[in-house]
This record gives structure tokens, sequence and C-alpha cells, in this order.
DNA sequence: AGCGTAAACTTATCAGTGATAAGATTCTTT
DNA sequence: AAAGAATCTTATCACTGATAAGTTTACGCT
């Protein structure tokens, strides 16, 4: 509706606008405004128009989630190479820049974690992770593999959690003035 | 309803009543069951009982919140004077003991952040956790004070957002056999 | 003691939600 | 060009949280 003047009966492509609605009043409500009504409303299409490209408003959201480890990947890709303190960075910035977002990924309340293209495009997220971290070999001599994973994985997303909900503003505003948080960031991943 | 056999018209506490029926449903069954008329007919009253205590429903489960942080404040309290190490098992622990509470703890959609007594009790436990972090001084020296705080409350806390949502089981499982739950988060917040 | 006010609780109702069946429109395939 | 299938709309349903009005009980005041 916001893009395209005619008005034909039938949109021609209405799963990618719907998702575009959703990620928009996502980024800028909240996942508390990603009702039916207000997803197609904003797409300019009636409240049921959804139901054949997904089903339910939980087949939805779990497109859109999709949509978001995907974009995660892509982003976490060209910085594999240089090790956990740049891929740690990325993902945080990544939660900081998409913040209902990266929630909805994590909201599993919302979402169904079973839905074939999710699952799939989870599991390739993760796998980078995790291979990213193995790649590190032998840095931390006494923990475990499994260790060392979580570790590092539950310190890249406690941050970036505690990030989106205004924690390491906190922080910052508790700090002398001279430090951004990008600053507080780096130093937190090294 | 399930204690109390006396069926007068005045139900006693049924503050303390609607709050326990709460925590169970959402122990039990997961915040997507915490509707006003689910916990009021666990409770064995009408669906309008709720208002005169808690006014709305968001009142209500930002009250439970606040017993949420109430107990872990309890909970961290005697392990304070042993460190880091201990205090954050304890956190963890208590994330995995009482999930659903602990993600209620930080759901702000559902929870209203500026209730006076959510805010209070919130104050008083993350006050006792900055509190932790800066007395380890100068144990790492190429940090700004921030820096420290950031990295150890992401560490803690993303774990116990990990281990809710069930990753560092799949941590352990690809991981050789003998290591337990407890184990891994013993190492990982070596 | 008992009266009167305020609080707790119930009942009835309202607007709004997601889901769905049935009907209208358009694309596609043969 | 006709038939069938997919897309989209309309109308409706059961359900939700909120709220006004009415009923019951507790409790302070004289």
């Amino acid at each position: 509706m916001l893009h395209k003047a005619k008005k034909t009966y039938h949109h021609g492509d209405l799963r990618a606008g719907l998702l575009s609605s959703a990620r928009m009043l996502l980024e800028e409500q909240g996942i508390s405004a990603l009702g039916l009504r207000a997803i197609t409303r904003h797409a300019g299409v009636s409240s049921a128009a959804a139901t054949p490209h997904f089903g339910n408003l939980m087949g939805l959201l779990s497109a859109l989630a999709t949509v978001g480890y995907e974009e995660l990947a892509v982003a976490l890709e060209p910085v594999l190479e240089e090790g956990a303190h740049a891929a740690g960075l990325v993902y945080v910035r990544f939660a900081i820049l998409n913040p209902g977002l990266f929630t909805l990924m994590f909201r599993s309340d919302v979402i169904d974690r079973n839905e074939p293209a999710l699952a799939a495009a989870r599991a390739r997220t993760s796998g980078m992770l995790t291979r990213l971290i193995d790649s590190l070999g032998g840095q931390q001599p006494q923990r475990t593999q499994a260790g060392t994973r979580a570790a590092l994985w539950g310190k890249v997303h406690g941050l970036a959690v505690l990030a989106i909900d205004g924690f390491l503003d906190v922080l910052l505003s508790s700090q002398g003035e001279g430090l951004s948080l990008e600053d507080l960031l780096e130093d937190a991943l090294r």
C-alpha cells in the first residue's frame, strides 16, 4: 500500500509485502504490535489474506525470524576468518541494529521452531558459530570444548540481550563520559 | 481452591493466592498460559477478582516478576563474599530452576518496569551484582570498569538464557558423554 | 453494640483478537 | 477459450482483557 499505487485484486508478492510490513511494525512498535490485523492493515489487505501464504500468525512470525537468521549468517560470514572477537562484535551489532528481529528470533512462544525453513536457517547460522569457536583450538587449555563454546556464546549472546534491554547504557552512564557503546563492546569482548 | 476448603465470599489473601496460581501456571505451561482468566480460574475466583489487587494483567505479572527479583537477591546474598564464580553459578542455577519466572523478569512487553515495587526490587538485585563485580578490583587490568561489568554480566546472563532455551544441552550432547550440565557451567564460568 | 462506609468479589457486557468457512476475483494450464 | 486452482474478501465464531453495576463482607467510628 505504501509503494504500489495500482490496486489489483492480486497483490503481486503479498508474502514479501507482509513480511516487510511486519518487520517495520516490529522495529517501530515492538513485538506486541505484531497482530495479524495490524500487519495486514499496514500491507493494505484484508485480515484473512495472510492465510494462504503463512497459515496462521505463528507461521508468519516464524518466516520473519527465518529472515533474521539468514541475515545474521550473511553478516557473520565475511568475518569468520578474523576470529571470535570480530564475529562477536558483528553478532552484537546485528542485535543492536535489529533489536525487534533479534528478540523475535529467540521468542519460542511466538514462533514455531519446528518450521522446516526456520530450523534450517537456524542450523546454518549456529553451525557457523560453533565452527568458528572450535577453530580457536587450544586457546582455552583448561576448559572442555563444550565449556569454551558455552562461555563464548554465552558472553556474546548475553551482551546482545543486555544491550537491547538498555542495561549497557546504564553501565555507560555510571562510568565516566568518554566511553561509547562501541568502545564498551570492544572492551567487554576482548 | 487447592488448599482451602472453606468457601467464604472473601478469599483471605487472594493477592498471594493469585500470585501462587500464576507462578504454577507459568512454570508448568509457559508464559503464554498466563491469561487473566486462566489464573483466576486456577485460584477459584471470578475473572474480575484480580482487579482490586493488581489493576490489570500487567500489574499482576509485574508483581510476579518482583517476587522473582526478590528471590534472586535472597539466593545471591549468601555467596556474594565468595566472588564472581560462585555468584554466577547461583545466578544460572536460579534461572534453570525457575525458567518461566526468570524469563518473565526480562519480558518488558508483558511487565511494567516503572511499577515502583518492581523497579525497587530490580535496583536492589542489580546493585548487588554491580557491587560484587566491582569488588573484584584489578583482576581485569586491561579493561575499563564498565567493560569488566559488561563482560561478566553478559556471560552469566547469556549462559542463563541459553540454558533455558536448551542450547547448552545441545552443546553437551555434541560433547562426549561424561559431562553434566553442572560441570559445563562450572567450566564456562571459570 | 451496631451502623455506615469502604473494600472485596461476582455478574454481565463490551470492544478487540486470531481463525475459518464461504463467496468473489484473477491467474494458469491445457 | 474453458476449467481449475490459487489468491483475496466478507462474515462470523469463540475467546481475551477490561470495566461498570450490583452483591456480599469486613471494619472503623460513635
